[in-house]
DNA sequence: CGCAGTTTTGATTTCTGTCAACGTCTGTGG
DNA sequence: CCACAGACGTTGACAGAAATCAAAACTGCG
């Protein structure tokens, strides 16, 4: 699946079936700034849906907007795009894919998210992005999503404030990754979805939807499967969340706080 | 030493003796943006002590430039930058600090680098840059750097390939750390410095200066020193390398990329 | 010389990965 | 509605990598 081409990956998206089209083009009004100023918590902006309507205010930037199924590839990490990709709806996921196959998932992309400020600057490939619910993304021309940046008097400083926050979070993966123990990582990566989907959904409280696998904690934590599942076991165990049916409940947030400070 | 306050660590910094001058201020004309293309490879530009020469071509932009003793704090993690720091020689490191008072380094920047993009788009805080060897570091005003990135036409792609240079890296650094061995990771590094230290020093040969600590190896790489130095030991045993006086002497390289490569 | 920072080495423990087997859920097609 | 297949989750036994602990040797320096 990891090694399925570009063009078959493409061809696959064009058969998306039922009531929305599989693939949305054209001048769409969409407000790419609205979108980093979403990222950035700096206003409410035009978020998910919206992105495909007609209402949104700051620009119009052309785009091409796609629902991508769940497991579906949205970039290829063979591919090199001259494209900012934007997840409107849905949960993604960027990763990265190791000469052994092993995956090492980046960031995970929730509604509004831009998957990495670098998109905007350079063709950089190696990453892939992958829909983990369905995903609705638009892609905007990078010469097109530059310009938009430009024209607009808050896009600088929203990209700025963004490539800010991104390096924060990434130099926190880091220092998971390398110096903190297995429970305290998924304690923080709980908590931290759980903070973005508060800073997103104003009002989430602590039953949030997640639709992730295992799988996708284990490549984020840089764990394995087996060993996540029996840390979730004990954290239910220990009466600090509930999970079921893609659905995440923190029960004991003081508890888990406590386990993620370490 | 990593709880001395920012001011503390100035003073210190100021009453560096010798023949050489603790602090440098002034117009100094200085290539910025020379660096940054240094940086990238993308050309010979000027690099280390030249900058603080009046031979720079490029653009007069104001500096702060001085000289840090091995093992001086350059940018507190306290403190909120609102400059741009530039290594002009000797080698430095970036690190985070957790909770616990166990470190990260992020990267190790050589001489004609910026410690981090990031630095031209936003104060931000939370990484510390440490001289590891005697380091002459000018701190350019982020909005004199812009102004000059801007106003350079080669500024804002040099700037670009740097963001997606310095993405690569970080995204390699997760990898390491998350999925890969103690014995591949310390050969990356091995690895990954003597490549630098080549395309800056024109033919850097397989022996090079080398001023790393173990206790830096092990923050770099997420181990303990003890580990780091058994490793090194079975490297060295193993005929791979050659260590001391501050240098490493890479012996068999098709064996350490055999062993990087995993 | 003595001291503080490094490096080295060995013994032991802890954490996490690997393997393997089995149970459960979900969607699909008849 | 049922049967089925494939993906996903759970559990236990065991192995291996790296951390921790402890002590000694080495280095450079005032």
């Amino acid at each position: 699946m990891l090694d399925t081409t570009i063009n078959q990956s493409l061809k696959d998206n064009d058969t998306v079936s039922g009531d929305r089209a599989g693939v949305v083009e054209g001048n769409y009004r969409a407000s790419c700034l609205g979108c980093i100023a979403r990222e950035v918590g700096a206003c409410a902006g035009f978020v998910g849906e919206r992105l495909s309507s007609r209402q949104s205010a700051a620009g119009e930037v052309p785009s091409v907007g796609q629902y991508y199924p769940a497991r579906r590839p949205i970039v290829h990490q063979r591919e090199v795009p001259d494209y900012v990709p934007i997840i409107c709806s849905g949960w993604a996921a960027s990763a990265l894919v190791t000469h052994g196959g092993k995956r090492q998932i980046v960031s995970f992309s929730l509604s509004g998210d831009m998957s990495s400020a670098a998109y905007v600057f350079e063709s950089c490939s190696g990453r892939s992005v992958e829909a983990i619910s369905e995903v609705y993304c638009r892609k905007f021309k990078r010469k097109d999503f530059q310009a938009a940046v430009q024209n607009h008097a808050a896009g600088n400083p929203a990209l700025s404030k963004l490539i800010a926050k991104e390096r924060e979070a990434s130099d926190q993966l880091h220092v998971d990754l390398s110096r903190r123990s297995a429970e305290t990582r998924i304690a923080r990566l709980i908590l931290s979805i759980a903070a973005r989907l508060r800073s997103k959904n104003v009002g989430a409280g602590e039953d949030f939807e997640f639709p992730l696998r295992q799988q996708h904690i284990a490549d984020a934590t840089g764990l394995t499967t087996v060993h996540v599942c029996k840390i979730l076991s004990r954290m239910r165990a220990a009466g600090l969340i509930r999970t079921g049916g893609r659905h995440m409940t923190i029960l004991d947030r003081a508890a888990l706080q406590e386990i993620a400070d370490q």
